[in-house]
DNA sequence: TTGCTCCTCACGTCACGTGAGGTGGC
DNA sequence: TTGCTCCTCACGTCACGTGAGGTGGC
């Protein structure tokens, strides 16, 4: 999108936010840049690509991949899924295929019908309601664990109190 | 332990707790039925024990593992740092070493000076809030994870109030 | 004898880690 | 030219999954 550029001053815009496009202009990372900032691998990166998560933005001409804003809400996503969830990346991808359909539908939500809508609507609070009865499952065992370790400690300081060292 | 039996009547004593022996003689699972009562699988079990983590009461003499309940509440713990809390296998073996340290130090706990016993409750501690903070970390991390979750749906029943359908 | 469960290899798989060997812009 | 980062294979690894082939007690 952001490749291919008029300007033949810069072929590969490895980290340059060219000032004469404005502020709005995206800055796009290279892999090792994209991986420092989100704390992730770049075998990660590129093995997320080679299962279909997720396409870079941007490819320089010498091939180098070039990661946007979104690209790494993206990856953010698919590592809370991953690490926080529990999901393998088989889930990952389903849930991140269901949000982009969620967001490709509200592309053209001014042309919708109303039913169209609120079917849509629906659909996406199941989903939201499904995932949020997972999270807090996980929520609730923690707590639990948590409230053991509590409970340990609480017995430790006790018998500590009846020595005098 | 409970293995090599006095009463030749019974080699294998699967999944017998003999009346004889009184109401308090432990149970002792073989894997399939242990798997079961866990939600591990098998492969799981023997992968526990190939890599130190775990070793079953008993045997039969025909070679078949034999839990005790004890075993039973170690892969629970092995499970909980596990998938809870994303440790790998040899840190969830330096945390049960520990463990495992601990109670047995606290097995000749009469017979220890009191500068042992502090020293003992005082690393004891350490390591449980070390512990602590690793799930703090988790739980904050998925009740915000939750909080977005249910600020999406909070948005979607605004949207959805607008519709009539 | 027939099921059922157990055993020990041993190869397959998922999500990467880790070089091997080569390219490309300051 | 020298570093640095990037590229694509491709093999290694961890925590198992999954048969293969055989044993043992109702």
């Amino acid at each position: 999108m952001t490749d291919s550029p008029p300007t033949p001053a810069s072929k590969t815009a490895l980290a340059d936010r060219p000032a004469d496009l404005g502020p709005e202009a995206p800055a796009l990372l290279a892999i090792g840049q994209a991986a420092r900032e989100l704390g992730v691998s770049v075998r990660s990166l590129r093995y997320y690509e080679e299962m279909g998560l997720l396409t870079p933005t941007g490819r320089t001409t010498g091939g180098n991949r070039l990661y946007a804003p979104d690209d790494l809400a993206r990856v953010r996503r698919i590592r809370e899924l991953q690490h926080l969830l529990g999901f393998n990346l088989d889930e990952v991808r389903a849930i991140l295929e269901h949000d982009d359909h969620l967001t490709r539908v509200r592309h053209d939500w001014a042309d919708a019908h109303d039913d169209d809508r609120a079917r849509l609507l629906d659909e996406a609070r199941e989903a939201d309601v499904n995932l949020r009865a997972q999270v807090e499952v996980k929520i609730r065992s923690l707590v639990m664990f948590r409230d053991e370790i509590n409970a340990r400690i609480a017995r430790n300081d006790l018998l500590r109190e009846g020595l005098h060292g």
